[in-house]
DNA sequence: ATAAAACTGTATCACTTGATAGGATCAGGT
DNA sequence: ACCTGATCCTATCAAGTGATACAGTTTTAT
């Protein structure tokens, strides 16, 4: 039986009744997100995907159904990491914003969903490979995203379009759209793992220490509370 | 006889010669990018590429030795796309720093510089899916791909970290290749057939216009020069 | 005009892909 | 002890891959 096919899933699987068989779909999946970072989707072939897993061929189609099914799976996986880490903060902007915030207020709080954002970016936590897997599955065009696609915008971009559009005094406008992206894109460039010509590879960092991310934090923190004031006026 | 084949390439063939194979060629290195850029390297079948360019399969091998040339030919062809964009700007940028520049003109070079790049990554001109072939290509890890990086380097990255570098009077150390990474960061979220997660999608924008990237890019500026005036101090 | 080279098309090869069939083995409930 | 379902494995399939052999056609040079 396979536990996680279309028709079958949440169906007759228990998890947790034998040990075994969810240590083995943890470790696929795992495993199978840094594959699709490292090859992509189409270059991540169902042997070398079982191999790494120490598992054999067929386990994926067992697991999770097919070769798409493990990708969704996948992706689901990073969609709650991505929550774990941005939930509260979108939450706090919330709140902030109904409440009649201060524009000091409103950029203390874009500068902690900055900080939020470029941990999320750079940091090597939880689903290793995470952030390339992404950046993948952007560019293959995976409408298995979808879902992640929304909760980014939810949890990131909205959050932070409404805290400036507020902070200028301005309703949520194509400009308002446009700083806010523009401040995340800043933070962008240093995302892990990501690509030759992002800005790692341009400052000699083979990797993103403790220090280094203090660094590049105060520097996207003074740049966006430059933006903003100067945009205020 | 194989006209690029890595043993005979400008060996025996001389373009011109037979005017409709050079238009075939081309043809079949236009369409490349797009198809390339739509389906990335493992996905783009050459019977794909071969039907989309209305020739028959072996003709990719004819004129490009191989798939892999054909990739390589593709992203020749881009490069120069590039080179013949960005060539003016970084020379002029390097000539204004040979010099004893004030401030103000490094400033205004650089954002000469940004509208240059910004144009570059939203333009619809000559090959088609550029932009969108570069991204796939660099998360594919090509690497082929090594001398468009190095000629990135050369014409967009170094010029304007010695820009920013010069322009806050330090020398050419982290903060200042921070500083210039994410100013051209920001442009980078707007980028042509970008991500569903890039900025277009957010803004609810289909195609960038001419008035919407009037609107974009002296946004970039005003912010550009906020960043480095207030870093000056 | 005619030979040589450039170009195009059909048929096919060896290989890899995702998926499945069907049986062996294991663990838990009775 | 024993049965049932969960888990794992070997062997195999049909489809699609990049590449080639080789014959036919067109263009150029002399």
């Amino acid at each position: 039986m396979q536990p996680n096919s279309p028709e079958t899933v949440s169906l007759r699987y228990r998890p947790g009744t034998h040990a075994k068989g969810e240590d083995t779909l943890r470790r696929i999946l795992e495993v199978a997100i840094e594959v699709f970072a490292e090859e992509g989707y189409e270059g991540a072939s169902t042997r070398t995907l079982a191999d790494r897993a120490k598992v054999n061929l067929p386990a994926i189609q067992y697991y999770f159904g097919s070769k798409e099914g493990l990708y969704r799976a996948a992706i689901d996986h990073i969609a709650k990491f991505v929550e774990s880490r941005m939930a509260a903060l979108a939450a706090q902007a919330e709140t902030l914003l109904a409440g009649d915030p201060t524009p000091d207020e409103l950029l203390r709080m874009l500068l902690a969903m900055l900080d939020g954002f470029v941990d999320l970016v750079t940091t090597d936590d939880a689903p290793p490979s995470a952030c390339l897997f992404i950046t993948r599955a952007e560019v293959e065009d995976a409408t298995a995203l979808d879902a992640l696609h929304n909760q980014m915008m939810r949890l990131v971009s909205q959050p932070c379009m409404d805290l400036v559009a507020r902070a200028l005094g301005r309703p949520l406008d194509d400009e308002a759209k446009i700083r806010a992206s523009a401040i995340l894109g800043q933070a962008l460039m240093f995302k892990k793992k990501g690509t030759k010509m992002g800005a790692c590879p341009l400052l000699g960092w083979d990797a993103i220490n403790e220090t280094r991310l203090q660094t590049l934090k105060t520097i996207l923190r003074e740049q966006t509370t430059a933006i903003i004031r100067a945009a205020m006026d």
